[in-house]
RNA sequence: GCCGGCGUGGCGGAAUGGCAGACGCGAUGGACUCAAAAUCCAUUAUCCGCAAGGGUGUGUGGGUUCGAGUCCCACCGCCGGCACCA
């Protein structure tokens, strides 16, 4: 049995819809480009974006709409306010997760992300989000991500040049191998490799030794990959990162990740052997502490100094470490392991010799995979040095007084590790020097004598942006004779193959190698639509055979390409000649708000950086940086405080709150839940809480009759404002309009109960007192308001009349209540003239009823008078 | 271990160094109703008190200040991130 419809105490679900449809059909937040019929000069412009969601098989959840209509809020009311308003909305559909949902449906990607599309978009319409639909992107549209294969092919072709730091033109490059420079390039060094994903993934995608996306262990393999040569721009993304409106915890999680060191390198001669090891350090202060070598198992000198009789125990260890995950070898408080090499180095400043070992806590891809190590003052040299007796030699005091006059030899071992800067001791020429002048000094003369210089290095890797998988973009590449050639951007898109069998292969080998025919390039069909002028019909055959031997690259881009640059192509989203307008791109750039979750701190957030700051160089677009103001909306937690989750079924699912309760009500409550930027739990009991709000604003204006018809109500009156309406009114537009500058959605809200309970309690409500409630409560709950605006007598759509102005003047009030306070407790309270005198005011706070019994019989000592705030008396 | 962030009623939360607990939820009582739901009104930090009023109170302990939830120091707890980065 089915329980019978609840009646609704405001008819949401027939105005809703209506409205909808409404705006849709008169494209109300459609904004025109400079140039283009209908766009106003005189305005400012405003560029709101969100992060554009990924369309999965589950929908919407109730994270989605969170940060969507933070900005929908912001977007509505700037647009009323005068500005030209960009807030578009697209999808994000490459990648794994679509991947593997097309493989658990059976059905083709293209398939499930058109519907997935269909389905995110008609419940992001049924919120009633005010986008410009008209510049909707789909990465995976081909018009789309022709110009991500674009962009891919500038990157190809340019370089970063060390003279003057920035990405050029791979022409002005004047060595002799032009591949070891381009920002993509191939590389054979030892990758991510998921097996279980079937693909290798990048650094970013790698937690605690497994795959972001599923938690899968991931390996290390050797495989010629594509990478993208975001080190160029390292010290850029963290200089730049100052310029930026960004939340503190994501600007020092970029920097954490970009992991600049400062320090030197230091070159060690090897005993009875030709040949130098460099280590990288950050305590080159500390070298004469050094008392023997690390190097990562890894490193490719270890052949070469191996000893006969270490041989076996050096592969041994070198096995075992191969064997090793990611995860095993990061474990934490592992005890550390290691194999003396049976070589020797020199120590450049005293000529010691001084034991080489291989060891796995020294890491192959951060400096030079070699260490000197220093266990008197490194927590992890101390902890090798205990477990292997090897010597440990003490070189920096923590008192400056406590080694002045040691001698260069060796004193008795120190009884901890001392990690922190101190003062130089048992260390030649720089004993007595505090730390950071041992370090300068030390690296002077050791730039002087050629043993070494200052370094700066960083932990960031370049990117590794190829996947093998089939759901992605196509690189525009070629391979010939064991060499790659960028195609011409004429010939884009490279559309992939329609494979049946799209499976990862399980193996390196990407599924689109199974495609022979695709692989094969004929130039002849491989541009479909833009053939190349000069191609003619003879041409054309003539370099078919030129290339018969050519075929196209088989791996694709990775999920993140495509969204690193979507934002530029919302502004110009139908230009097929370009990626972006430049008239257009220099108008609406830089974003002026852009709204996400922290998950794409160091990968989208970073790689967008990074693409940007190369377009920038290259000369595409205008702004070194693309968001100029980032906020993080907070996770939105199960009822029960919990992560929502399907194995936990606390999962709130949109729709069913917006068919209960309505969409103003799902995006008032999200509102009103507490601060955008904080982790909150969902409580079914607040939207309804909020949802009798909406329905006591729907009765400020309308009754019922008889015949359970609405109409406006008698209450309701073309008469002048009272003057103590009028001030709530006032201060709620302010209030209103201050709070949605600040993202204070919450306060906002609750400054419009008080509103609203304030009318609710009058018996005749002025229709202009409504009117303007209405007007800040728009942005909020538009279905509503623009019902109840046009049942008023409003002629034109609310969402684009002009935002409510208010009079300062009735905040201003005559007379003031002011606290009195006596040592800081809270007595009484008096009321006086706005601009009364401080000595009437100390007087009346004096003379106050319960202040007196608190002052007699004490000496007044001080009276603190705030004016329009509060009165303390100082009393002994 | 390191780096962030946060600790306020039964709950979500509010508070430019100036009346702690706005607003909402929940709860209690009342009105309306045959009754219920819905709605409206009132109360709601805590202790003493019939009341007026008073004591206590923003994780703990100190400090600065006429005045501290807010600023400073130390500690405790929770959440998030990083983690052998030389």
């Amino acid at each position: 049995m089915s329980t019978p419809e609840r009646r609704k105490p405001f008819p949401f679900d027939q105005f809703e819809p209506k409205w909808q449809r409404v705006w849709d059909d008169r494209a109300t937040f459609h904004v025109a480009n400079p140039g283009e019929p209908g766009f106003d000069a005189s305005r400012p412009k405003f560029y709101v974006l969100d992060m554009f969601p990924y369309p999965s098989g589950a929908g919407l959840h109730v994270g989605h709409p969170e940060g969507y209509t933070a900005t929908d809020i912001i977007g509505r009311a700037k647009k009323r306010q005068g500005f030209n308003v960009l807030h578009p909305m697209g999808w994000d559909a490459f990648g794994l997760p679509a991947e593997q949902y097309a493989i658990k449906t059976g059905q083709h990607p293209r398939v499930t992300i058109a519907a997935n599309v269909a389905h995110f978009k008609g419940q992001l319409q049924r919120i009633g989000f005010g986008y410009d639909w008209q510049r909707e992107v789909n990465t995976t549209d081909p018009g789309y991500y022709r110009w991500t294969q674009w962009i891919f092919l500038q990157l190809y072709n340019a370089w970063c040049n060390p003279a003057t730091g920035r990405a050029e033109p791979i022409e002005t490059y004047r060595g002799d191998d032009p591949d070891s420079v381009r920002l993509a390039y191939v590389s054979g060094a030892p990758v991510n490799w998921c097996p279980e994903l079937g693909t290798v993934l990048a650094n970013e995608e790698v937690i605690d030794g497994r795959s972001e996306v599923g938690g899968h262990p991931v390996e290390r393999r050797s495989m010629r990959q594509w990478m993208l040569r975001i080190t160029a721009f390292a010290q850029r993304l963290i200089d730049d990162l100052g310029t930026l409106d960004w939340p503190d915890s994501i600007k020092l999680h970029q920097r954490n990740w970009i992991g600049r060191s400062e320090g030197a390198e230091v070159h060690f001669q090897v005993a009875d052997a030709t040949g130098t090891i460099t280590v990288f350090t950050t305590r080159p202060d500390t070298l004469y502490g050094a008392t023997y070598m690390v190097l990562a198992p890894e490193h490719r000198l270890v052949d070469v100094l191996v000893t006969e009789e270490q041989a076996t125990a050096i592969e041994t260890y070198r096995e075992k470490t191969a064997r090793k995950s990611d995860l095993d070898r990061t474990e934490l408080a592992k005890e550390k392991t290691g194999v003396w090499t049976g070589a020797f180095a020199i120590n450049p400043v005293n000529g010691q010799r001084i034991p080489i070992w291989i060891a796995d806590y020294v890491l192959p891809g951060y400096g030079t995979g070699a260490i000197m190590a220093v266990p008197a003052h490194d927590e992890r040299d101390w902890e090798f040095a205990r477990k292997f007796g090897l010597p440990i030699r003490e070189v920096v005091s923590p008192t400056p007084t406590l080694g002045l006059g040691g001698s260069g030899v060796c004193e008795a071992e120190p009884l901890e590790c001392f990690v922190g800067e101190g003062y130089a001791i048992h260390s030649g020429p720089l004993d007595g020097l505090p730390t950071a002048e041992a370090k300068a000094e030390i690296t002077r003369r050791l730039e002087a004598d050629g043993l070494g210089r200052k370094t700066i290095i960083y932990k960031l890797r370049d990117w590794l942006f190829s996947r093998q998988r089939y759901w992605g973009e196509p690189f525009p590449i070629l391979w010939e004779n064991g060499k790659h050639r960028a195609l011409d951007a004429s010939e884009l898109p490279v559309v992939p193959p329609d494979l049946e069998d799209f499976k990862p292969t399980g193996t390196p080998e990407p599924p689109l190698s199974k495609a022979k025919d695709w692989l094969r390039y004929s130039p002849s069909a491989s541009s479909s639509s833009s053939a190349s002028p000069r191609t003619k019909e003879g041409e054309a055959e003539a370099e078919a055979d030129t290339h018969s031997n050519a075929t196209r690259e088989s791996n694709t881009m990775p999920q993140w390409a495509g969204s690193c640059w979507y934002y530029l192509r919302y502004i110009d989203s139908q230009n097929a000649g370009r990626f972006v307008g430049a008239e257009a791109e220099k108008y609406w750039m830089n974003v002026d708000l852009y709204v996400g979750g922290t998950e794409h701190a160091v990968l989208h957030l970073l790689y967008a950086r990074f693409w940007h700051k190369a377009l920038f160089d290259l000369g595409h677009v205008s702004t070194p940086e693309p968001f100029q103001r980032l906020v993080n909306q907070g996770l939105i937690l199960g009822e029960d405080g919990q992560k929502m989750s399907k194995s936990r079924g606390n999962v709130v699912n949109p729709d069913d709150v917006i068919l209960e309760y309505g969409a103003d009500a799902l995006r008032c409550y999200e509102m009103f839940m507490g601060p955008l930027e904080q982790t909150k739990p969902w409580s079914m009991t607040g939207v309804e809480g909020i949802y009798r709000f909406l329905a006591r604003v729907w009765r400020l204006a309308m009754e019922e009759n008889q015949a359970g018809e609405w109409t406006v109500s008698a209450a309701v009156q073309e008469i002048e404002t009272p003057r103590d309406i009028a001030k709530v009114v006032a201060a709620t537009v302010k209030k209103v309009t201050e709070d949605i500058e600040a993202l204070a959605f919450n306060t906002a809200l609750s400054q419009m109960m008080i509103c609203c309970n304030a009318l609710t309690g009058a018996t005749v409500r002025p229709a202009a007192a409504i009117r303007t409630l209405l007007g800040v409560l728009n942005p909020f709950a538009p279905h509503l308001t623009e019902e109840l605006w046009e049942r008023l007598g409003g002629n034109a759509l609310l969402a684009g009349e002009p935002w409510p102005a208010y009079d300062p003047a009735l905040l201003i009030e005559d007379e003031v209540e002011l606290p009195v306070q006596v040592n800081g407790k809270l007595r009484d309270k008096i009321v006086v003239k706005k601009d009364a005198p401080a000595a009437e005011i100390e007087a009346a706070a004096l003379a106050a009823p319960n202040v007196k019994p608190h002052t007699d019989g004490k000496t007044i000592k001080k009276i603190v008078v705030v004016p329009g705030r509060l009165v303390n008396i100082v009393a002994v």
